[in-house]
DNA sequence: GAATAAATGTGATATTTTACACATTCTTGT
DNA sequence: ACAAGAATGTGTAAAATATCACATTTATTC
């Protein structure tokens, strides 16, 4: 009995984190709950690698990962930030042969991950249509998030990328208080940059005049937009 | 009697061209049947906006569509080539509430498209696991299409992108000819530079020197690679 | 098939962005 | 708290790319 408590309540809990699982069957829970694999990481761990033989699907239950892709020069570009509820590695699914991971993942927030494996989950999508929908759902929005970056990332100049992946970040990693958006994800100035395909020091110049105008400031790798109306403001001008 | 068998084959016949329905049972696929629509477009038809609210998913039959996502300035990217067997708009799937579709979709090719209501495909959707498994065996393979191509949009100079472009065509749209592969796609260079997000004029220069370098060959509207083996060896070089 | 429109090629120039260099400032581990 | 390493800011020069201009070629339409 006591032991048939923690355990929903542990269903529970994880439950509440992860969208996809939120219209499971309880048995399918248990099931999922039984096979799912708990891992910590510390910040800058490595969590699965491009170059690896992909072998499951990623939850994030708490801290922050970076998805970043290499091309042959060893350049690379972060291709997603995924945080609390968030799934990765999913594009592997279903894709029988021995295919790599499509992403780097570090840890760049320490925090724990839950791990499924390829087999375990496919069986339970099979299984259970509501949660392959949440699936074809989320898949679907970051098809849409993906596509949208990839144009400002072709199209748009340095400063306005800039200021566009800020306005994204805050939009997915912000907490507004007062009107200062805190974006709540560590994030030095030369990730931000892989981040729009540009060099450091460009972004480093732009963040240089957004600091001089009073719209942004950093503190200990958070960007913190002083003045969240202003910025829009200034944000929106630009674009017209 | 007669009428059972016509519809039979016509079922059989779209089920060859489009992958995510080949392991459908035999009564889905008379429901879907009798639920597509068939649409006939002309080159330079729009099929769908991004701008207009998403009403159902596309299939195609025959020719080809781009899709391309335009920003505030109206400068467009190419997002996407989708040929027969290929399937459009399925990001919008399950995202209740009233979304756009997540791209402008134009024919460069005539053809037929198979149209098929949110509701109706959801509905199919949900009944059919095995048709769910494929949506994401699909959608996850475009995910990694996207991210690789962005990565090299984002990091890669005018020519290797250009080059690196030819060859993602030639794979998908190439038909190899005694070593000289035929794009079969019909492209403008204005188009073929909103597909890496660079100006007609740089492609055009490209080009030029590709044509010089007798790498490849124009003919109405089609990229030819004149020597495919000669392609890939300088196009490996330029990689390391 | 002639006329009109659209797409292309290319030189010259302007603009943007990167690359390099290096002093300075943060971080982190002990 | 201190030392080592990592990250940052910024001037200058170099490189890449875009823009403009316009002649030329290629499609399209009636």
């Amino acid at each position: 009995m006591e032991n048939q408590s923690t355990e929903v309540s542990a269903i529970h809990e994880f439950l509440s984190k992860v969208e996809v699982f939120k219209d499971l069957p309880p048995q399918s829970l248990q099931i999922i709950d039984k096979r799912i694999k708990k891992m910590s990481f510390n910040k800058g761990d490595k969590i699965i690698s491009e170059y690896e033989r992909a072998k499951g699907v990623f939850f994030v239950h708490s801290g922050m990962v970076k998805l970043t892709k290499q091309n042959e020069q060893g350049n690379e570009l972060i291709v997603c930030m995924k945080k609390k509820g968030d799934i990765f590695a999913e594009a592997c699914l279903f894709n029988y042969g021995d295919l790599t991971y499509p992403a780097t993942g570090t840890m760049i927030k320490p925090g724990e991950i839950y791990f499924l494996s390829t087999e375990d989950f496919e069986q339970e999508l099979l299984l259970n249509p509501e949660l392959a929908v949440q699936m074809i759902r989320y898949m679907g929005e970051t098809l849409r998030d993906l596509t949208s970056i990839m144009r400002d990332i072709a199209l748009l100049d340095v400063y306005t990328k800039t200021m566009k992946m800020l306005e994204r970040l805050a939009e997915k990693f912000g907490a507004n208080r007062c009107n200062r958006m805190y974006i709540e994800l560590p994030l030095t100035i030369q990730e931000f940059s892989t981040l729009i395909g540009t060099s450091r020091e460009s972004v480093s110049r732009v963040f240089s005049k957004l600091r001089k105008e009073g719209l942004i400031d950093i503190k200990q790798k958070h960007i913190i937009i002083t003045d969240w109306c202003k910025f829009c403001a200034v944000y929106k001008n630009k674009l017209m």
